[in-house]
DNA sequence: ATCCATTTTTGAACATGTTCATTTTATATC
DNA sequence: GATATAAAATGAACATGTTCAAAAATGGAT
């Protein structure tokens, strides 16, 4: 067998982490204790802290094997025009998806502090965020119907900004099987087909650039701009 | 005097609640212990959960006092256009989130995982869910610019809607003196403007009309329709 | 004043996320 | 093979959110 050589603590790894996942689907994952996790991983409680620094970054994981099969998707996806490529993409991925809401729930509860250390936009999920902002320049670089310019440049962010929002919804989405979240796809889809209509008015056009140039400083790489939010002094 | 008679208890609920604002702005919302604010009280650990289910209850109570003030400051907004009333009340809105910034926080960390207790778009939450929205519907009634018909309607939560987004982009926002929500604002304050020009355009009618129908299930009441999100079995 | 019911208050106990000093196991070096 | 160095693993200890049964204070009716 030509296998890589694949370290004792690799496989520990993944076990604690399959485990991890296992209880998470079971029971939720403030319902899924770490202790438990442990057990089923047959290892101490402390060694799962060895692997992951925190109960949230198994999420974090997760999350990171869901974005490496989003990229396969996207990568696969077929010509066409913008409107059909991203609605594709996010329906495939929503469906992906869906068997871990509860537990993507937690990552985009939690996450979302920004004191948190797996902060979904901090410094340490900033990779992964290059990643996502990646695959979405391909959709729109793949598409044939997008104009060239500025727009190319901006379009990605706001794709990607979308697509998080729209995880956003989807995990509140309290409609039966989801259905709002894909009227608003639908939706979406259609804007888009409408897109290049639009950008026929110039200040539609202007919009674009500027609030894409609004939300970069979010998805960039957080550098020394990055202001923790103090709670200045009454 | 004539004071209402006020209980033992509404005094002391009102201590717990000022020693927990004071502990979550000098040292955020997990820095602060519920036996730090206990201790600040000047009561036992225990009495503080008698007027407070759980930590994040606190920060909705501030959250409940916050709104309470927006809704003055909607009732007293001069007359105008829509984009000037709309991005009055947003940047004075903000600006009076200001020294909470890190404890809205939690609230829009925590408050968005769909099990927690305060969800934010959870049934604890639907009383003052209904009266900010009431507040954007007074916004939208009071402008002199806005087109009768289903707009009225569709308007106030799609108003709502972005008034909780700016929020939660607020809370994130890296930039210095977060300018970038400050520009947001200016570039909605913008867009609102065109408003009634973009509408002459039938399809974008349609639009708002279409993602105020899809937006409203989230923002009404939670009923039977409301499904916890399960994680289904894999 | 006395008694009773209600409200208020306490402090101990529990569960769980997290840390760490220590021990055990694997791996390389002689 | 013996030994030393690094990796892996352990379990006790800690901090904190939360619960709860019991004690203390309060207030009204007799």
């Amino acid at each position: 067998m030509s296998e890589i050589k694949i370290s004792k603590g690799e496989r520990t790894r993944e076990r604690i982490l399959a485990a991890a996942l296992e209880l998470f689907a079971e029971q939720g994952f403030e319902g899924a204790t770490m202790r438990g996790i442990a057990e089923r991983a047959e290892c101490s409680l402390g060694l799962a802290y060895r692997y992951f620094r925190t109960k949230e970054e198994m999420v974090l994981a997760l999350y990171e094997r869901l974005v490496d099969e989003l990229a396969a998707e996207a990568a696969l996806l077929p010509p066409g025009n913008l409107a059909q490529r991203w609605a594709q993409i996010e329906r495939a991925d929503i469906a992906r998806l869906l068997p871990h809401r509860a537990t993507l729930a937690a990552l985009f509860g939690a996450g979302l502090s920004p004191s948190s250390p797996t902060q979904v936009l901090g410094e340490g999920a900033a990779d992964w965020r290059r990643r996502v902002h990646r695959i979405y320049r391909e959709v729109v670089v793949g598409a044939n119907d997008v104009p060239k310019g500025a727009l190319r440049e901006q379009l990605p962010t706001l794709l990607y900004t979308g697509h998080l929002l729209l995880v956003l919804f989807w995990v509140q989405d309290p409609t039966p099987n989801q259905k709002a979240t894909s009227d608003l796809i639908t939706f979406g889809e259609e804007m888009l087909g409408r897109m290049r209509l639009a950008l026929r008015l110039p200040w539609a056009t202007q919009a674009v650039t500027r609030i894409g140039a609004i939300l970069e400083p979010l998805f960039g790489d957080p550098k020394e701009s990055a202001t923790p939010p103090p709670n200045p002094p009454a």
